[in-house]
DNA sequence: TGTACATCAGTGAACGCGCGTTCACTGATGTAC
DNA sequence: TGTACATCAGTGAACGCGCGTTCACTGATGTAC
């Protein structure tokens, strides 16, 4: 069979949100046009409309994609669950690290201009790296924990802590003057907490 | 005298980012284009050329001006310098009240793709805010207080929660699916921390 | 196994829009003498 | 105090672009009988 291109391309959706990382590598979120992302995939603009409806929609769908790949790679580091704290650090580690290398998927995973962040596709998806941030937050001592929604509040704590660190290092407005070298990674702004149960081998 | 329109008009450069501004809050970042800026003061959308070069340019003053009063809505509530912890969640709140009151202004300010965030003018008032931080952060307490570049690591820290905590509540992700209701300030997610050197009370 | 037909997933042309930039220009301002 | 002139800060028209959406259409697929 010669590969022959078909009237109907068979697996369009999919490689819609494939193009659209593609782009995201190779143009930014400033080139992540409709017309574009058709165009990647060798097909007519108006395609993705049966499939997405609106650029929108297809955005969404970007996103959501992305949140998985993002759960993914910080699952991907995960030392095994004895030690707590070293997988706590190799969870902010690959959060950051993940903004780093997919700086414009990024931006658009966060961006409300771009995506609708009440699509239930996209804030399930969002909810696997949140899981991912649960699991870790399980069990780690400070002096909140115990308050009401004490869980709650750990995993906010970490997350917020690990995305305002991955957004500021992309903006550079903020590196030290004196000496122009940036901090080198997250964890060098972690308090060090302490497990307090079962599991835990404690000292971080 | 009639305060006719003139042909010069005396003051554009200022109003054209106060004009900015404004747009900002009624129509947010996807409304913020040159014509729409220069409309909103009655002026050619040529006009801005001479002040500001580029589109871009014009972007990145108005993200400079969002910078200095980023930094006086943190300072506006701060109690007496001998109140430390005080001052502390005071700023920190200060910092996400602003981001959820300017959620426009906000964005705009950290978007690379918007302004240019090596421009000298922009830095400097970034450097604003970042000096009230800074304040704060000197002679706070914790387990990297010591550690090499320590007061560094401390104003990185404070900074990275604050921003991570503004721009998650505003992408509205994160919501406990439980019940519902969102975490209701950053003071629930902050550590307690104490202070150690002269002025300070100690226990916040 | 064949045929009719509904449905689906594409095409490509056209629409209208708002955008940032450029350009020749003109009115106003300020300075030198 | 008056005049010439350079400079500055506007105007408004035009340019060309890429955008998302719409629409009538057509080729392919799948299902009923």
């Amino acid at each position: 069979m010669e590969h022959a291109r078909r009237y109907h391309h068979g697996n369009l959706k999919n490689a819609l949100v494939a193009a659209g990382m593609s782009i995201l590598e190779t143009d930014g979120l400033a080139g992540l046009s409709l017309r574009a992302i058709a165009a990647r995939v060798g097909v007519s603009h108006a395609a993705p409309r049966n499939h997405f409806g609106t650029l929108k929609g297809l955005l969404t769908a970007i996103a959501a994609e992305g949140f998985r790949r993002h759960a993914a790679a910080m699952r991907a580091g995960l030392p095994p669950a004895a030690d707590r704290p070293a997988r706590l650090r190799a969870a902010m580690l690959g959060y950051v690290r993940f903004a780093a290398e997919n700086p414009a998927l990024f931006a658009l995973m966060f961006s409300p201009l771009h995506c609708s962040h009440d699509d239930p596709a996209l804030t399930s998806a969002a909810a696997e790296s949140y899981g991912v941030l649960r699991e870790i937050a399980a069990g780690l001592d400070w002096d909140k924990a115990d308050a009401p929604d004490g869980a709650m509040r750990t995993e906010w704590m970490l997350w917020s802590l690990a995305h305002g660190y991955a957004t500021l290092s992309q903006a550079q407005l903020f590196r030290t003057k004196a000496q122009g070298r940036p901090i080198l990674d997250i964890t060098d702004i972690m308090p060090a907490f302490p497990y307090r149960d079962p599991a835990g081998e404690t000292r971080p």
